[in-house]
DNA sequence: ACAAAAGTGTTTCGACTACACCCATGG
DNA sequence: CCATGGGTGTAGTCGAAACACTTTTGT
């Protein structure tokens, strides 16, 4: 589609403003989700990001060409997902970024330059649960957020909500929100930072500093991005953009255990996933260090058949 | 939060480009869903849209204050919806819009200006199934997707999981799908305004123009915006936002099927709602052509309670 | 043999559906 | 009394969760 006519009045109504796009890509290897970072200038951490390019007709295209000129990778799928724009604000300028989501399969994405695939869990320490509550939680976060809230009731619902604490259960989908809190609180580096740039007070006077951090507000886009994948495993099949063509049922199972960062009943996953008509059986078999792996791929038919087809986490309901 | 600090790399990659929100004001009125309209310089319908003030320190502050501006209505609920890009090319500059979706109660939103309340099934006949199917489907559409994919199984695929034909069921959240198919086709209006400004040819030799056009391309923004309340209503009580502080049960039902687009059980609708904790009783009661009806408002203690309060919709399973 | 990993059967539980029915008011 | 809209009881169905158990390989 072009611009239909040359629309004064509301042309006329738009400021000019620094845009650009920045894709989270996303992978799993060895059971960890992984994400695409590059070294900046100041040695910080970013995701991939680069101007719109004008002559891609959409944004998606303007994206995919920014990702192969900047890190080499061709990308399968890609969503759209948030543009920030409340960051860098000057008087002459706004800084926006229009965020997208990039799944890739590791074999398939090399890194290049100064990049360096990060492990999410680094990032977002609190949300893996696969090996038990992460420690963090208890010890570091609940006494601050307690302290935080002592005063305002409102402040101690939000917390309960978003972490899952007085009765409200754990929502693997509210990364961004815990993010969000945690940054609120002064429990990120991040905060402190972005503090001392504006020349303001500490927003808390805790040393605690979670996880790692990164440049500018790239780890905010990151748990978007995490929180939007979590999502989206329930109701689209997703995940098999992430596997090889062929791949055994334990090897999807912990794929989607990493990024939902709980384990799962392991019987009801196979039949889940096979009563839903989403893998059929290739007839190939892998050897492991037991009985050997029967080999799936997945079932497009399924798209025709279901409305929401996705591996369905038990939170879903 | 503010630009940490002045990163030449990054500036210096981004383009200048003409930026603007705009927003899909909603609400509902007599059982019907309706959203903003302003009339533009060429009679066209356009939706609420306007620059981003530079005073505004988020987004989102800055398109409340520009619905202020441009149609005098204070949003209750806000959130982004998505950014487009792809129309408005040309060599010097590429026009974005950050599109977001407002709810609003109709009794506070007054229209100002050369604004009106369009009907959403008015822009999509072929989504409401309140009356039953309508009759347009297939009478108009179906034949013409058929001829369409003809001699393309993956079109026929598309055109059936989409429009819920040969046995696909049809899924209410896929608003956007359906339009952009039936812009692809040609069977809307815009496809052949579009095509005759590029100076193509008219994507398909039909006459059949359906529904009512908008400028730009903002009948694709408000198609978004429907889809993603439909989405949204099974998992988070948005339909509050556009409901008086009291209620009956039946005023919630019929604006839920307003915008569902379909109808509910009534008996199972009471109870799924007040079993989820949704609403509670005021112990006031409102005179009705038969029995009085009991007013209940929103209880939101739920959001302490579900990961996923909402009404829950017989498609989303 | 036994550990390791893959894979199956069966019961229980709870959410949603469908259908039949009762209640309170106005004309 | 009967039409209209409000409201309830209850049995059936389906998918998911939980638990116990079998199969096939490597060492």
């Amino acid at each position: 589609m072009t611009q239909p006519q040359v629309e004064t009045s509301r042309t006329a109504e738009r400021e000019r403003a620094d845009v650009g796009l920045c894709a989270v890509l996303l992978g799993v290897k060895d059971d960890q989700p992984e994400v695409l970072a590059l070294e900046d200038a100041h040695g910080g951490l970013a995701i991939a990001h680069g101007a719109i390019d004008d002559i891609d007709t959409t944004l998606e295209r303007a994206l995919r060409r920014m990702v192969e000129r900047t890190v080499g990778a061709h990308l399968a799928y890609v969503e759209q997902l948030y543009t920030f724009g409340d960051r860098g604000r000057d008087p002459q300028r706004r800084a926006l970024t229009i965020a997208y989501l990039a799944l890739v399969r590791r074999e398939i994405a090399p890194a290049r330059h100064r990049s360096q695939w990060l492990p999410c869990y680094q990032l977002f320490p609190w949300e893996d649960f696969r090996a038990g509550r992460p420690e963090q939680i208890d010890r570091l976060i609940v006494p601050a957020l307690r302290s935080w809230a002592k005063d305002d009731p409102r402040r101690g619902l939000r917390a309960d909500i978003t972490f899952g604490l007085s009765g409200s259960a754990w929502d693997p989908h509210r990364v961004l929100e815990r993010y969000e809190l945690l940054y609120e609180v002064g429990l990120v580096d991040e905060a402190r930072r972005d503090a001392q740039q504006r020349g303001n007070q500490l927003p808390s006077a805790s040393e605690i500093a979670l996880g790692r951090p990164m440049a500018l507000d790239h780890r905010r886009i990151v748990a978007t991005a995490l929180g939007r994948v979590r999502g989206k495993l329930s109701y689209r099949p997703v995940v098999f953009e992430m596997l090889p063509s062929e791949f055994t049922l334990s090897q999807l199972q912990r794929l989607v255990e990493a990024l939902a960062g709980f384990t799962l009943h392991t019987p009801n996953f196979r039949r889940l996933v096979s009563a839903a008509g989403l893998v059929e059986p290739t007839g190939h078999h892998r050897p492991t260090g037991g009985r050997p792996a029967e080999l799936f791929r997945f079932r497009g038919d399924v798209l025709r058949e279901r409305p929401t087809p996705g591996v369905g986490l038990p939170g879903a309901r």
